[in-house]
DNA sequence: TTTTGCAAGTGTAAAAACTACATTAATAAA
DNA sequence: TTTATTAATGTAGTTTTTACACTTGCAAAA
């Protein structure tokens, strides 16, 4: 029935995490070799069960943390995955989040201790259930995420060229920008702060550093825009 | 532990539907007038549990098949809410979906025996739970999809002219459009047969009968697009 | 100290998209 | 046949977007 709790049938509930890294190669995920079965050994998101007494976004936060040793992350749930067999121990409901989180910052002994890797999302192995899925999803809404909020905040280190951050929109887009165009269309959402400091690995002229501006970048977050690149 | 199987806490997960109509009064919600405790009485979006061998894509289609009869409905996967609280009875993650139905096709007599009825989403009741939640989502959600894609085959009588056609994106989309404007940039997607017939009910003049082109409507969901009325 | 090489930085003109807007057309009812 | 009512239709002005190439500043090498 319907309106019976009492009949209904209980699920596991777990949580799986597409979390995100940039550097100078390009847009990455964070992988785990599983190391408990089934699948022991294959590579896989990172993930968790629900407790009884915590909410998604608790998990989630939990799970991310337990593996960078990172806290404040930016997470965003994504999708509920329900096929029976998805998991073949056990009836297992998945939902999942993705994490934006700058490469350099998290625990690197930990992510070590858990096997874990980071892959460029080209390049990546194939994983274990439905996730491989999920990490395409993610992608999809990081695509779209990049045309309504600003990004980067949460992936580029805090002092950054303009060429890095044109990087990081064509690695998300997976397609090549005018650099021009970019520079005034990123200039006017005027969420940056342009540095009397320049980068000079680059090149011999140098190229200025810039960092956001935080409560810019933060009223933008709340209310969507569209960026056409 | 989280690798731990046996020891993971089990929970009830539920499926709420936000099934939205469209008819000369504007855009609609199905909801349901609750029979059983707690809330009973009070106003509920329709909803149910997954089943044990059950997905819940298919747990949707058949909850919204038990009120409404209809089948072959558009459905699309909304959002997981799982606050500890949420429901009183029991610790209850519910996925939320939504549907677009045409308001005539479905079954009045089954509706009525559940206590359902149609509200204007502008004139809607409080609702239980966190149900309003679930329905802004929704309309969000569909004013989004309302950008990428055609939508009005779901929701529209089989022919309907250009201005209920308009009418029901300005109730989406919850602005006034511009007639001439809106159908050229309708016109320019390729997804409408213009009839012969007329409808003489609204004008001396009588305005055209339009159809959907099933092919190219369903090529077009395929394809995401970017309208701007 | 001069020259060389390298990526950074910068502006504009043409094309495309979007907006605002008012008159004529077709018909039924009086 | 006149009147009343809503449908149908096109364009000019503005804004936005795109495509594109040369100069600058610096460090390293000659």
């Amino acid at each position: 029935m319907l309106n019976s709790y009492s009949s209904a049938d209980k699920v596991l509930l777990a949580v799986d995490c597409i979390i995100f890294g940039f550097d100078h190669e390009g847009l990455k995920i964070l992988l785990i070799k599983r190391d408990f079965e089934p699948e022991k050994g294959k590579w896989s998101l990172i993930g968790g069960f629900l407790k009884r007494d915590e909410v998604l976004d608790n998990a989630a936060i939990r799970i991310l943390h337990t593996y960078t040793g990172l806290h404040d992350i930016y997470m965003e749930q994504l999708y509920a995955y329900s096929e029976i067999d998805r998991d073949p121990v056990e009836r297992t409901i998945s939902v999942s989040y993705y994490a934006l989180i700058n490469i350099e910052n998290h625990n690197t002994e930990l992510i070590q201790n858990y096997h874990a890797q980071w892959f460029s999302i080209t390049d990546a192995p194939n994983l274990i259930f439905d996730h491989n899925e999920m990490v395409d999803f993610a992608i999809r809404r990081l695509r779209y995420r990049t045309s309504i909020k600003p990004i980067g905040f949460e992936l580029l280190p805090e002092k950054f060229t303009m060429r890095q951050l044109l990087e990081l929109y064509e690695a998300i887009l997976s397609k090549e920008l005018d650099k021009r165009n970019f520079i005034s269309k990123i200039n006017s959402l005027e969420i940056l702060n342009k540095l009397d400091e320049k980068d000079m690995q680059s090149s011999r002229k140098g190229s200025y550093l810039y960092t956001f501006n935080k409560e810019k970048y933060e009223e933008k977050l709340l209310n969507d825009f569209v960026l056409n690149l």
